[in-house]
Order: C-alpha cells, then structure tokens, then sequence
DNA sequence: ACAAAAGTGTTTGTAATACACCCATGA
DNA sequence: TCATGGGTGTATTACAAACACTTTTGT
C-alpha cells in the first residue's frame, strides 16, 4: 500500500447582500494553477490549526474579511479536481454585511471583489459546483431559519428584510403576510427610530431580538415564506 | 511554513432497522489505538479513490456490508482527535436492510456488530459524537423526506412503515392521520398480496413506487409527522 | 368466542393565502 | 399636489390534529 499523500484545503464562500443585490466574494488568484482565473477564497489547512481557523485565517490573509457567521457546507475530494494533485477540500459557508469592513487583497490574490450571484465569471477547479451548491444552501436555509440578523445592518427598515427575502428567493412575496408572520415570531424589537430612503413615507427601524433569535435557530423553526 | 502532513480518514455512520429497533453497525478495532473498542467502521482514504469509493471499500472490507443509501455527513477536524497526530475524517451516514447480507469482521475489525441506538457502548476517537449528529440528522431527515425506502424490506405491511416512523422520532403517531399522509403522498403501490404475522388480520403488502419516490426526494418534499 | 392486528371518516382548529387601500414624507 | 415607498385587516381555503369503532384472521 502507497503512502497517503493527500493535501487539505479550505474553502470558504461568502455570501453578502446590499441594497437588494446578493453577492459572493471572489479572489483573482495570483499564481498558477488558474493564474489570473476568478476562484473562492482559501488554501491549505496547517498541521495545528482547526478547520474553522483554518477558513477564518484564509479569509483574512486573503481578502481583508473578518466573518461573524460560519458554517460546514460540503467537503470535495474527487481525486481529478485539483490539477496539481490529490487535494481534498472542505468548503464553508459565510455571511457578512459587506458594508462593515474593507476588502483588500494580500498574499494568494490578485484581485478581490464581490460579484452578484447572477453575474459571475468563470471559476478556477471545481468552484463553479461549490457555488451552486452554497447558493442552494442558502436558498434553503433562508426557508427554515429566519436568517437575516447576519446580513442586515444592526437597525433596518422592514422592507430591508422583505427585499432580503424576495431576492433571496427570486420570486415575489406578499408585503402585507411576510410581515405578519415575522411580527408574529417575536424575533424583531420595534424602535423609535425613522430613517427615510429619499422618497416616500420614512421607515421605522428594527433589530434582531439575539435571544429569541438564537433560541429561534436553535429550536430549528420551520417557516414556510 | 511547514510541510502539511495530514492524514485523512472516512467514516460511515450505517444504520440499519428491523423489527422495531434502529441499530447502528459498530467495529471492534484490532489495533491500538483504541485496541478491543468500539469504533465506526473507516479508515484512510487512498491516493487515487474518490471519498465514497474509499467508504464502500472500508465497509466491504471491514464488515462485509455493501451501503445502498450514502450521504456525507460532516467532516470532523479538531487537530487533537486522534492520538496518532492529525487525522481529518470526513462522516458519511449510511443505511441499509441488515437483513439483506451476512455482516463478519475482517482487516481492522475484530468483531462487528449491530447495536440499538438506545444501547450503545463506549467509542474510540470522538466517534461519540460523530453518532450523535448521525442521529440527529437520521431523525431531521425523516421529517421531510419519505425515508423508508432504503431501510425496509421491499415489500411491506404499512405498519412497517409506520412502526418505523414512531421508532425513528421516539413518540407514538396517529395511525389515522399517517395512513392518510402517505398515501396522499402517491409513493406506494398497494399489492395484491397479504401477509400475516402469526396472529390478527392479515396486513396487505406494500411497495414504494420509485419513480414517485425519487421525484418526492428531488423536490425536497416537506412532510411534518 | 376472543384476542390481535388491520383498516377506515368526520369534525375541529389553526395557519396559509389572496387581496387593496390609506398614510407620511420630499420634491 | 403628486410621486414614492410605508403601513395595515379580513375573508377564504387548505391542512393538521384529535378521535373510536369495525373487519379479518388465528387460536
């Protein structure tokens, strides 16, 4: 029997959202394979550090992003997928607000830059698969969580929300029944607060309850939009 | 930097059901570590083998069984789980009809054997754990998806069906309303056969219909018990 | 005839859906 | 005053839940 020679990467995928678009953060990768070629975040899990350390060390070195949600999505390992050799990689999941840091390239990359998951460019080794797959995760998790605490900005009018989902979901929704059903989960803390978009009535601002959201998620609710 | 030198391994959570009881296939390692305790069936994976071929090999060759139902479960990675250094595994979740093969113990295993969930004995590595979130995920599983299909005998009275949905979630259901939910489903073909277990009227036979099945378990149907 | 498991409908409550107008502000 | 987005209630429908007696067989 041969000596095993198999290399670990990680990878993560960051989804974050603004003003109605959805995005994925991507590196241009700075050296070969795929030179030059769009691909998502990561690299080589060192010998001491966990997995989850692993994604948040690459995340930072490589882009400037410091996530706040973190989750195992799927780990690939097809012999073929990697060009330079047995590379067995252990993707993760992320979400951010994309307007609370600045991103910057450094190390591996060339480039960094968000791209909206309608508009994305080619991808390096078997990454195109690993977004589909983060996409249909988060389409499904945003089904049976009430996701949104992670992507939204602390205080935000209730139409963030509602254009959170409708995007997310790529169909309409009814304002008036999303609303009560949200209202109806005790998740959200009405303030006193109104910001105003311009035009148009000014919007009452609202926030995550933490606690019963985390006891929401925990609780693993089901919540059919 | 130092050279990455990480060793990854596969693990299959198989579980298997018959007569009203859920067990789980353990092995008894033959080496050290852990030498004489129970373990999930695994081991390294190969240069050049995808993860499943590496899963359905270890499990052939460790307890004979061949898995009809495979899915990846998690990857495990603390860098302290096993003492021989950093070993990164990756779960799979397995189910099968235990009655459908011979189990024997051969390579690594020293004995094998089916244990009820409700009984299982101490376990190597962080094996524990990987079983509780096997359970879990068995459990989260079966309310919405048609389970079933992979773990009872291909023709079987509804009661079959039914003491298997009440096993798996640890509560009684409501004959009634369970009968009318799976049918309403469209999934079994009723047989013209009956079959009688010893006392009590007759049970008539019962099919899964594949297609219907499979197409079910494509749209992700959802299906509170 | 009785014990044991199989088979079968109806009612009630609850949650999802569909649907349209008024309100508060800035330009 | 008009354009723009914010905010709200009711009626209908569909599905989940609760509930108990009859049927068929073996002993």
């Amino acid at each position: 029997m041969s000596k095993q020679s198999i290399k670990l990467t990680v990878d993560a995928v960051v989804f974050g959202y603004e003003e109605g678009n959805i995005s994925v953060l991507l590196i241009k990768r700075k050296y070969e394979p795929f030179k030059n070629k769009w691909a998502i975040p990561g690299g080589f899990v060192l010998n001491d550090e966990s997995l989850e350390e692993a994604v948040e060390r690459e995340l930072q070195e490589e882009t400037g992003v410091k996530i706040n949600y973190l989750e195992q999505l799927y780990t690939f390992g097809e012999p073929s997928r990697d060009p330079r050799g047995r590379v067995v990689s252990i993707a993760y999941f992320g979400l951010v607000r994309p307007n609370t840091f600045k991103i910057f390239a450094s190390t591996d990359a060339a480039e960094v830059a968000w791209f909206n998951i309608n508009e994305l460019p080619q991808l390096s080794f078997d990454h195109k698969e690993i977004l589909e797959i983060a996409i249909k995760r988060l389409q499904g998790k945003i089904t049976y969580e009430p996701l949104g605490f992670e992507l939204l900005d602390k205080k935000f009018p209730f139409s963030d929300l509602e254009k959170l989902y409708s995007t997310l979901l790529g169909r309409g929704i009814d304002r008036r029944n999303f609303r009560k059903k949200i209202i109806g989960l005790n998740v959200l803390d009405e303030l006193n607060e109104k910001v105003s978009k311009g035009s148009g009535r000014p919007a009452n601002l609202f926030q995550f309850n933490q606690k019963r959201y985390f006891q929401l998620k925990k609780e693993g609710i089901i919540f059919e939009i």
